[in-house]
This record gives structure tokens, C-alpha cells and sequence, in this order.
DNA sequence: AGAGTCAATGACACCATGTCATTGACAATG
DNA sequence: CATTGTCAATGACATGGTGTCATTGACTCT
């Protein structure tokens, strides 16, 4: 590779600011007001600039908070490819175990984007087909560990895989938002233990 | 009881008519044009009533579909309070399989309403917390299924009656939504053996 | 017949959205 | 340096939905 140039377009870099602090104001405002409530009135007024100018970073609200999602959402990314090749019975529990602590721990963390997220999405299509591309991708992967458990003889064969990882995801997915809303105050813990012990062996005796 | 007059309110009764018309008008278009899109002069004109006549009836958007919810709400609290006394794991099983097999064959009957309120229930507060309500008289209900069960030696002692019932009918409830919108075309008697299966037995072996 | 009640009405004030013509600072060119 | 071009920024505006309220007129009661 040469030498590139390396420009430093001092109006680029102005806007870029600009988009930074819409960024900014948009997190506290939708943090502070949540999604439905916040306006793009409120956002520039925060940021100090223009109202049309939030139009010209940004296709509208939701475009906004798509950006600001995009963090939290490589983070869940990770947790998705955690890497599953138990042997035994034990192991696959122990692996399951610490994938759903992260994915509830991050309901922890990110609480104050995350509880905006949770409207959006039943708000905004945009924001809901994002989700979406999240929970596939889960479903997608966890269907893969459950048929690799069947082949391993780890694994009961009379259940179809991509039908157990979407009932096992949606039962996580919930308890998810749950945490995220906190109105019950749930241990991560215990609810970690309970859905691990119910998804590898079932509820009943024998 | 001596004899009720029987009164004929001549004018009450042109105004029942008319929330009768607000009513039907609004189910139309509610299910033509979703939640969001709806608007108030889309159900008036529907309803061949001027603009302030729905507000005179209704107390907003919210509140015609809450009251368009009724009939699928009692429908919900009936399967809710299946009765529930299983002498062995595989009655329990039976009882289970024909609860969840009702609540998602609904999803089925009742698709074009609940669809409505599915998308309502993301964006409406009122209509979130009149789910919230058939939500945990579900998960109080299996609480004390399961603790029924658990008290008879039929199922496990390690875990948590409430947390378990909570993810169980999370699992239920978004095969619900996932029925409703029928993206994927889902054989329900799929669904339900799988759930139950999964719910009773647990994935692994031994 | 006259007084009272109440369902019905639509004009209105309010508010949020997204667009667009205009501005002015900066960049590129000769 | 002068001239022309580009583009981020701006806010006034048109649009469209909401909920209110003063008014109307049909019905009820005495």
C-alpha cells in the first residue's frame, strides 16, 4: 500500500461532530424519556443544532436509536458464537449454563438502552426487524448444538431441533426483557439455574 | 325480585346502536389497517358517525380495541383454569399437551384480532397491561401446578415453581405471536409435542 | 307545553413529523 | 487571489393525527 494522503477535511470532521452530539442527546433523551415519548425536537435541542439537521445524519427517530443499538448488539453477536462440543451430559450443562449467564448478565448491563430497545421494538418496524436478525441468529445457532447433541447420542432424537431452539431461546428472550424491565427483582442466578435445569432435564422425575 | 319495569330508554338504546357501529367499524379497520395505522376518522367514517361521537364512547385508540379484546380475553382465562391432578408423569403429560394444544389452536382461530393486539401491546400502555393480567393468571396458575406436582413426588424438588412457570409460559406465548403471524408456516401439533416434550422430559438423556 | 338531559357533532388548538429552498462556510480550480 | 462549486446546516412550512369543548337538537319527564 502507498502513502495515503490521509485528508483531513475540516468540514467533514465538523460534521461528523455534529453527528456525534446528535448521537449523544439522542441516548440521554431516549434513556430519559424512552422511545415513544422523545422527539426529534428534544434531541437537537439537546445537541444544539437545527431541527433539520437531525435529517440530514439521520432517516428518522428510529434510524437514530438503530445506531445507538448497534454496540449492544455485536455484544449479543459474541454470545451467540460461543463455541459448544460437550461429551457428556455434564459438560453440555456447564457450556449452556455460562451462555445464558452472559446473555442475562448483559440484561444487567445494558438495562438503560436496552429498556428503549424493548419499546422500540414493538413500535418501530426497523427496529424490530433488527431484533429479529439478532434472534435468528440465536435460534440458527443453538439449533445447530441441539442436532450436534443428538448425533453425539447426548440427546434425545425424538424432538425437532429448530423447534426446541426457538422455544428455548423464546423462554430466555423473556426472562431477558423481564430482567431488563426489573419489575420483579429476579437473581439472575436463580433464574439462570431454573431455565438451564428445565432445558436438559425436563421437569419431571424419570 | 319483584317485577323490573323493563325500562325502554328509547335514546339509550340509539346510543348503544352507535358504539354497537363504533365497535364493528373499528374491528374492520383495525384488522384492514393494523393498530398504528388506524386513525380515529378512518373508524368514524366506517361507522357513519361524526368525529367527537367515538371520544363520546371510547376514551381513545386504546380503549375500542380493549374492549374488542374482551371476548378473546375470557376465551384465554378459560384455558387458563384447566384443572389439573395427575396421578403419574404420563397423565400429567396428557393434561399439558391438550392445555397448550387449546392456547395455540387459538392463535389459530383468533389470528386476525390477536394480531392486531400483538401489535398494540407493543405500543399501547394500557393494552400491555391488559395482557400483563392473562400473563400471570397463566403463570400463577401452572405455579401451583407445578407445585401440585411437585408435592406428589412427580416432579423435581430443585427447582423453583414460579421461575419454572414463568419460562414455560414465555415459551408458549411466543409460539403464540409466532402462530399469529404465521411467518413460518408452523404445524402446531409440532409445537405442541414439542413444548410438552421438552417441558416434561428435558433434551438430554438420563 | 316547558324544562331538563344527554348523545352527537365538527371546528379548533395543539403537537410532531419530514421536506425543501436558502444560506454561508469551506474546497477546488485557474 | 478571485471565482466557482459543493455541501452541511437551518428553520419555516405543509401535512396529518389527536383530544376538547361549546353548541345543537332530539328525546324524557312532569
Amino acid at each position: 500500500m502507498t502513502k495515503e494522503p490521509d485528508r483531513l477535511p475540516a468540514r467533514k470532521l465538523k460534521s461528523l461532530q455534529t453527528r456525534m452530539k446528535l448521537l449523544a442527546a439522542g441516548s440521554d433523551i431516549f434513556i430519559k424519556e424512552g422511545f415513544q415519548k422523545a422527539t426529534i425536537s428534544q434531541i437537537i435541542k439537546k445537541a444544539e443544532t437545527g431541527y433539520g439537521t437531525a435529517y440530514v445524519h439521520f432517516k428518522n427517530k428510529d434510524d437514530i436509536l438503530i445506531v445507538l443499538m448497534d454496540d449492544v448488539m455485536n455484544r449479543f453477536y459474541d454470545i451467540a458464537e460461543f463455541s459448544f462440543e460437550p461429551n457428556t451430559k455434564v459438560e453440555a450443562y456447564g457450556i449452556i449454563e455460562k451462555q445464558v449467564s452472559a446473555f442475562l448478565e448483559m440484561a444487567n448491563e445494558e438495562r438503560k438502552i436496552l429498556k428503549v430497545v424493548e419499546e422500540a421494538i414493538g413500535v418501530s418496524e426497523e427496529v424490530r426487524k433488527k431484533w429479529q436478525t439478532i434472534r435468528e441468529r440465536f435460534i440458527e445457532r443453538i439449533s445447530r448444538d441441539v442436532a450436534f447433541a443428538q448425533k453425539n447420542g447426548l440427546a434425545r432424537r425424538d424432538v425437532d431441533c429448530t423447534l426446541v431452539a426457538r422455544g428455548w431461546f423464546y423462554a430466555n428472550e423473556m426472562y431477558l426483557w423481564d430482567i431488563v424491565r426489573n419489575d420483579r427483582d429476579l437473581l439472575v442466578n436463580d433464574v439462570v439455574h431454573n431455565l438451564t435445569a428445565m432445558y436438559t432435564g425436563g421437569l419431571y422425575i424419570q
